[in-house]
RNA sequence: GGGGCCGUGGUGCAGCCCGGUUAGCACGUCGGCCUGUCAAGCCGGAGGUCGCGGGUUCAAAUCCCGUCGGCCCCGCCA
C-alpha cells in the first residue's frame, strides 16, 4: 500500500513521488491551504493540499478529514519554503504536496488527547490501543522489542536454548500466592500457574540442557506496587557446571550487549560488587543507589560516653548510633526537617538528631550535650564542612541503617542526585541464607530452599542442628549461614537474584531440617525435583531478572504499567476488557466448582 | 488486612477551608471565517445528575457519615 514510511523522509527524497499510509494527527485547515500531520509507526511527515496545487475534488476531501482519520495519501516530496521549516521534526526540512488523499477509515473524536502525556490513567487503560498510538508508548514497546531481541541474540550466540516451560504448573506452598486454575478432567483439582520457572529451570539442567534460558511469563497473586504487576515477566536463565563468577561474567556482558544494542548505551563491566552486610552498613538497604555518595557512618564510637544519654544509652546496650552527611542541607528549613523525621520514625527509629553545620556555629538540639571533641570527631568522619546537615539515629544497628538509608534516598532525590543517564550497577552477595520466621517459630530460607549456602559456611549448617544457642538468636549457627545467592541491582532498583542451587541430596536434607521441613512433607512438594535430584545432577546456578523493571528504567518511569502492553491496575483490574469477569454457571459445573461468597 | 491522597462537561484543571448568583478556565468537539501553519488564528454554539448513597441545613460541588473507583505506601511479594 505505501512506498515510505512517514518518519524516515527526508531532504534525500526531494522530488519523489511518495504513497505513505498512517493516521491523521493534527490538521490545520487555513481555509485555503491545509495541512495534515500524518503519523505512522515511524513518526511524523506533514502533507500540504494547496487549493492552486491539487485537485479540487482533493482539497475537499482533505477538508473535511478529523483528528485520528486512517488515510493513503499520496505525493510529491518536496524542499519547504524557506522560512517555514520545523527543527522540531525529523522530517521538518520537507513537506509532502498531496495529490491524491483517500480516507482508509474514520474516527470518532478521542476520549483523551494522544499528544499529552497526563491522561488519567484509568481512561488511557480503557483505550489502551489509542493510548498505545501515542508516540511515547510507541517508542517504549519498540524499546522492549530491542531488548529482548537483544537478549535472544546474545544468548544464542552463547550457547543457550530458549526452552519453554508449563503455564499450567503444581501447587507449591511457600513464596508468593499463586493463582489457580481448575481441572474439569479432575474434579477437585487444580493446577496454579508458576511464580517463575525455577523448578523447570532446574529440572532442564538434570536433563542436561546445561544452558538454558526464557523470557518467561511469571504469575503471583500479591498486591501489586507501581513497580510490581500480577503477572511479569522475567530472563530466567540457568547453566550447570559453573560458579557464580560464570553467573556473574554472562549476565554483565549480556546487559552490556543489549543496553549498547537495543538503546546505545555503553555500560562498563565489570560490575561493582558488594556484600549483604557492606551494603545494609553503608547503603541501609540491599539495593542500594550507587549514582551519589553519602554514606553512612557508625559514630558508636566517639559518642559512647557523651554526656547525651540516648547515645550512650543505646550504645550500652550493643545499639548502635549511625550518621549520614546531608551534604549542602543545612539550609533545610524546619519542615524539611520534620519530614526527614517522619521518614525515620516510618522506618521505625525512635527519633532523628539534626546537627546543621553553618561557617562558625552550629544548630542543633543535641549539640550542647556533644563535646567539641566529639563534634570535631563526627565532622571528621563524615567529613562535614560548612552548608552540611548531619543526621543521626541511635537504635538496633540494622534499624538505624535502614532509617538513614530512607533518608539517603529521600535526600538524594530532593538534591536531584539521581541523575537519568547513569548506569550504576551492583552486585549484592553473601546474603544470609535462612532468616527466623518470629510468627511461624522457624527458620525460612531467605531466597528458596534450593539455594546453597556458601561452600565455607556449608559446616555451619550441620552445627545449626546441635546448637545450644536458642533459634532465632543472631549467633545461632543456622543465623549466621550465607547464601551462595546474589542480587543485581541497578541505580537503587533490585532488577534480579539467583543463587547456585543445591545438587546433592544430603545437603538438600540438612537444609530442610534447617527449616524444620520434614523430609516426607519435602517429599509432598518437591518429591519430582528430589527425585530428579538422585539420578546425576549436575552443580548449576541461574538467574531472573525483571525485564519490566529493567526497562521501566531505561524508559525512565517509576510506574511498570508504562513498559507493558496491557497492563492491569493496582487492583488486578482490567478496565479495557472488564476482567475479571463471573463465568457461566455452565462453566463452573464442567470445572466442578460452586461458589460461596460472603453476603 | 492497615494508612495517605484523589474523584467537577470528552480531556486537563479552578471553585471546596469560610455552604448562598446562571459551577469558571483551557484543550477537544460542532458551525462560520481564514492560502504557509506546525500549541495555527478569529467569531459563535453545544456539552455537567460536581463518583454514588445517606445525613446536617431554609440552602450542599462545598460540612458530616458511609460506599465505590483510582493512585501511592506499609503488610505481602520464597
Amino acid at each position: 500500500m505505501r512506498t515510505h514510511w512517514c518518519g524516515e523522509l527526508r531532504p534525500q527524497h526531494i522530488g519523489q513521488k511518495v504513497r505513505l499510509c498512517g493516521w491523521a494527527s493534527k490538521i490545520r485547515d487555513h481555509g485555503g491551504v491545509i495541512f495534515i500531520d500524518l503519523r505512522d509507526r515511524s513518526g511524523i511527515v506533514q502533507t500540504v493540499f494547496d487549493p492552486s496545487a491539487c485537485l479540487r475534488e482533493v482539497h475537499k476531501l482533505a477538508s473535511e478529514v478529523g483528528s485520528e482519520y486512517v488515510l493513503l495519501v499520496e505525493g510529491e516530496v518536496v524542499r519547504r519554503p524557506p522560512g517555514t521549516e520545523n527543527p522540531k521534526l525529523p522530517t521538518g526540512e520537507i513537506e509532502v504536496r498531496g495529490e491524491r488523499i483517500e480516507v482508509l477509515n474514520e474516527s470518532k473524536p478521542l476520549p483523551f488527547p494522544l499528544t499529552s502525556d497526563d491522561a488519567d490513567e484509568m481512561v488511557r487503560l480503557k483505550h489502551r490501543y489509542l493510548d498505545l498510538r501515542r508516540q511515547r508508548m510507541q517508542r517504549i514497546l519498540e524499546l522492549r522489542y530491542k531488548f529482548t531481541k537483544a537478549i535472544r541474540d546474545f544468548m544464542d550466540a552463547e550457547g543457550f536454548w530458549e526452552i519453554e516451560t508449563p503455564i499450567l504448573w503444581k501447587h507449591t506452598p511457600e513464596g508468593a500466592r499463586e493463582f489457580i486454575v481448575p481441572s474439569r478432567l479432575h474434579p477437585g483439582k487444580f493446577y496454579v500457574l508458576p511464580q517463575s520457572p525455577q523448578l523447570c529451570k532446574q529440572l532442564l539442567m538434570v536433563a542436561g540442557v546445561e544452558r538454558y534460558f526464557q523470557i518467561a511469563r511469571c504469575f503471583r497473586d500479591e498486591d501489586p506496587r507501581a513497580d510490581r504487576q500480577l503477572e511479569f515477566t522475567q530472563v530466567d536463565i540457568e547453566m550447570s557446571f559453573i560458579t557464580r563468577e560464570d553467573i556473574f561474567d554472562l549476565v554483565e556482558r549480556m546487559l552490556a550487549y543489549a543496553f549498547e544494542h537495543a538503546v546505545g548505551i555503553k555500560v562498563e563491566t565489570p560490575f561493582a560488587r558488594m556484600s549483604y552486610s557492606d551494603a545494609m552498613e553503608r547503603y541501609g538497604t540491599d539495593k542500594p543507589d550507587l549514582r551519589f555518595g553519602m554514606e553512612i557512618a557508625d559514630i558508636t564510637d566517639i559518642v559512647a560516653n557523651s554526656s547525651f544519654q540516648i547515645f550512650s544509652q543505646v550504645a550500652s546496650v550493643g545499639g548502635k548510633v549511625k550518621a549520614l552527611n546531608a551534604v549542602g542541607c543545612a539550609s533545610f528549613s524546619r519542615k524539611d526537617v520534620s519530614e526527614l523525621t517522619d521518614i525515620a520514625k516510618r522506618a521505625g527509629a525512635k527519633g532523628l538528631a539534626t546537627i546543621s553545620v553553618g561557617e562558625s556555629e552550629i544548630h542543633s538540639h543535641v549539640a550542647k550535650f556533644l563535646s567539641d571533641g566529639e563534634l570535631e570527631a563526627i565532622f571528621e568522619r563524615l567529613k562535614a564542612t560548612a552548608g552540611d546537615l548531619i543526621l543521626i539515629v541511635a537504635d538496633k544497628g540494622w534499624l538505624a541503617c535502614t532509617a538513614l538509608g530512607l533518608l539517603r534516598n529521600h535526600i538524594a532525590a530532593k538534591l536531584n542526585l539521581k541523575r537519568y543517564g547513569d548506569w550504576k550497577f551492583v552486585w549484592v552477595v553473601d546474603f544470609p541464607l535462612l532468616q527466623w520466621d518470629e510468627e511461624e517459630g522457624r527458620y525460612t530460607p531467605v531466597h528458596h530452599p534450593f539455594t546453597s549456602p556458601l561452600p565455607e559456611d556449608e559446616c555451619l549448617l550441620i552445627e545449626g542442628a546441635n546448637s545450644a544457642l536458642p533459634k532465632g538468636h543472631p549467633e545461632h549457627p543456622l543465623s549466621k549461614v550465607r547464601a551462595n545467592a546474589y542480587d543485581i541491582v541497578l541505580n537503587g532498583y533490585e532488577i534480579g537474584g539467583g543463587s547456585i542451587r543445591i545438587h546433592k541430596r544430603q545437603l538438600q536434607e540438612a537444609l530442610f531440617k534447617a527449616i524444620d521441613l520434614p523430609m516426607e512433607e519435602a517429599h509432598q512438594k518437591f518429591g519430582f525435583l528430589l527425585e530428579a535430584f538422585e539420578y546425576g545432577a549436575p552443580p548449576h546456578g541461574g538467574i531472573a531478572l525483571g525485564l519490566d523493571r529493567i526497562i521501566a528504567i531505561i524508559a525512565d518511569t517509576e510506574n511498570i504499567r508504562e513498559v507493558i502492553a496491557f497492563p492491569k491496575t493496582s487492583t488486578g483490574y482490567d478496565p479495557m476488557t472488564g476482567s475479571p469477569t463471573p463465568v457461566s454457571e455452565q462453566l463452573l459445573r464442567d470445572t466442578h466448582i460452586r461458589l460461596s461468597l460472603e453476603d
